[in-house]
DNA sequence: CAATGGATGATACTCAGTTTCATGACCGAG
DNA sequence: CTCGGTCATGAAACTGAGTATCATCCATTG
């Protein structure tokens, strides 16, 4: 475990000043104006440190997707079909409080991912990967059939919108209590999808009683197309 | 209309023939591996033009989103809340339609999405643009509660990875009918939309019968939580 | 014919990202 | 202590995308 000697006599490790200096930079001049090369001079590193540790430029405002990502799969490796709605709606949370434990720092990435195109784009990138993650493990749920598929597609776009939506409302602090938002939303996700949508199995001619909220309008429609 | 002397000569524009060069190197050489020099050469044009004519190297591959994403917003502008459901099917379809009739095209092209990473990127991009221009409209067409907008953003995002899907079976031919594949997963996203999802008023203790394909454990748990 | 304007091409520039090589600190073996 | 190896860093050159500038050419118009 041999630190670097900056680090030792500076207390902190370069690519934390990297960030820092990046962050900065990007704050006073904007994005596109500032260089590597000003990051890496101000951060006191050459330009192969730079590279070497973040890859790329957008990466510096990123830092750990990738721990991120292998949080939430093994979240969702640790479950079966018995408890997925629990597994999924455990694995969102495991994001979202990622960034809400960020605090300031998400909140400047978001100013940042919000003017900046480039950056705005990277975010999107990274956001279809837990989609992806979502969708397969949904997906190997259910049976092979095209609509269970389908509906694996769908939970995990809808999962992840929802994630979105109250990730966005907190950064822009229009979010009171995350804790309650993320429920209410899953809660919202999880009603949508566990009704079961595909024509199952069942006695033919059996009638059940539920209450509903719709107009008898609607209800009538409902039953004339079945 | 003054079209180039070269167009009139060669009897294709300019910009056909960059196209048909970038995809045929490409095809041959790899993306990463064929500089945009090199398609310039091969079109017979230069550097400056292709820069001028697509911008980047990635929008030879995707001419005309703009196109489609105008189409798109036009088909859903000419609605109320009254015909929302349709518009939404109808404006899917147009953009599912729309790469249908490409052809081979777009399956050169999605031959390229699955093999770059950049380009898998730069879809994804646009694809989301689709999806923020429903979300948009199907929120107009709610209450501006914060339970609608949540539904508006989940009803988006899984209209676009319907479509998605049916896109991608088709362009991996494993779709006979697209037509009635994308009949059947916009049946589910509204399926799963159109039950309302918030309660509503109702006269209380109205009691309604609908057939399910629920078990009754499944209905008897429903109605518990009721 | 002369003037104008739009499209094209040539050139030079910036900057991200890669590759290669040299340096220098640390560590274990002799 | 010294040699040899390894690893982190730095320096420098290179490729290629994208931008900006300027000259040119050709068709139209007066």
């Amino acid at each position: 475990m041999t630190q670097s000697r900056e680090e030792d006599r500076r207390g902190r490790s370069a690519a934390a000043a990297i960030v820092d200096a990046a962050f900065r930079l990007f704050n006073e001049f904007g994005y596109d104006e500032t260089s590597v090369d000003d990051i890496a001079a101000a951060a006191g590193v050459s330009r192969s440190s730079f590279f070497r540790l973040f890859g790329s430029k957008e990466m510096v405002i990123f830092p750990d997707h990738d721990a991120i990502l292998a949080a939430v799969e093994e979240r969702l490796a640790a479950s079966t079909e018995k408890s997925a709605i629990l597994a999924v709606s455990d694995a969102v949370r495991v994001v979202l409080f990622h960034y809400i434990a960020e605090g300031p720092l998400a909140r400047r990435r978001y100013q940042l991912t919000s003017t900046v195109p480039a950056l705005r784009e990277r975010e999107l990138i990274s956001g279809s990967r837990y989609q992806q993650l979502f969708r397969q493990y949904i997906s190997a749920w259910g049976d092979g059939s095209e609509e269970s598929e389908r509906r694996g597609e769908l939970m995990a776009a809808g999962v992840v919108a929802a994630h979105n939506r109250v990730l966005r409302r907190w950064l822009r602090e229009e979010c009171e209590d995350p804790h309650l938002e993320i429920d209410e939303a899953m809660a919202q996700v999880n009603a949508l999808f566990t009704p079961a949508p595909v024509p199952a199995p069942v006695a033919p001619g059996a009638i059940v009683v539920v209450r509903t909220d719709q107009d008898l309008a609607a209800v009538a429609e409902q039953l004339r197309s079945m």
